[in-house]
DNA sequence: CACTTGACGTCGT
DNA sequence: GACGACGCCAAGT
């Protein structure tokens, strides 16, 4: 019995719930789901949801300084931009251009 | 079974 | 305020 899938689905929630336009960071949904310190485990949970059933918006996701870290995980890099902008975030230079402003704090599945 | 790597974050300099 | 080092957790090799 191997880990609790719970894990993921809690993030996957959290992913979920980010409302179009916005974005979070790892930390945050870490924090959101009881593990502050496991935002790691957030951006690998991230990493797998490709291979997830359901479809993540995993571009809305970024690092605490709003870069795209893990817009290689898409297959292309340009599409997490891409995906981004479409929704109306700005990014430059694999950065989200006022990433406070877009920010959004996801609600505690607790 | 032990070491390394990884979509991060915080503290210290 | 920028750069560097340490810490966490799990998976892959």
């Amino acid at each position: 019995m191997p880990p609790e899938e719970n894990f993921f689905t809690k993030v996957f929630q959290v992913c979920k719930q980010i409302p179009r336009g916005k974005v979070t960071s790892y930390g945050a949904i870490a924090k959101a789901i009881g593990s502050p310190q496991s935002a790691r485990m957030v951006g690998w949970a991230m990493n797998k949801s490709f291979s997830f059933k359901e479809s993540i918006p995993a571009h809305r996701v970024v690092n605490r300084i709003g870069m795209l870290s893990g817009k290689k995980a898409f297959g292309d890099p340009k599409l997490m931009q891409q995906l981004l902008e479409q929704e109306g975030i700005p990014v430059k230079d694999d950065q989200v251009q006022d990433f406070q402003k877009y920010y959004w704090e996801p609600d505690g599945i607790l």
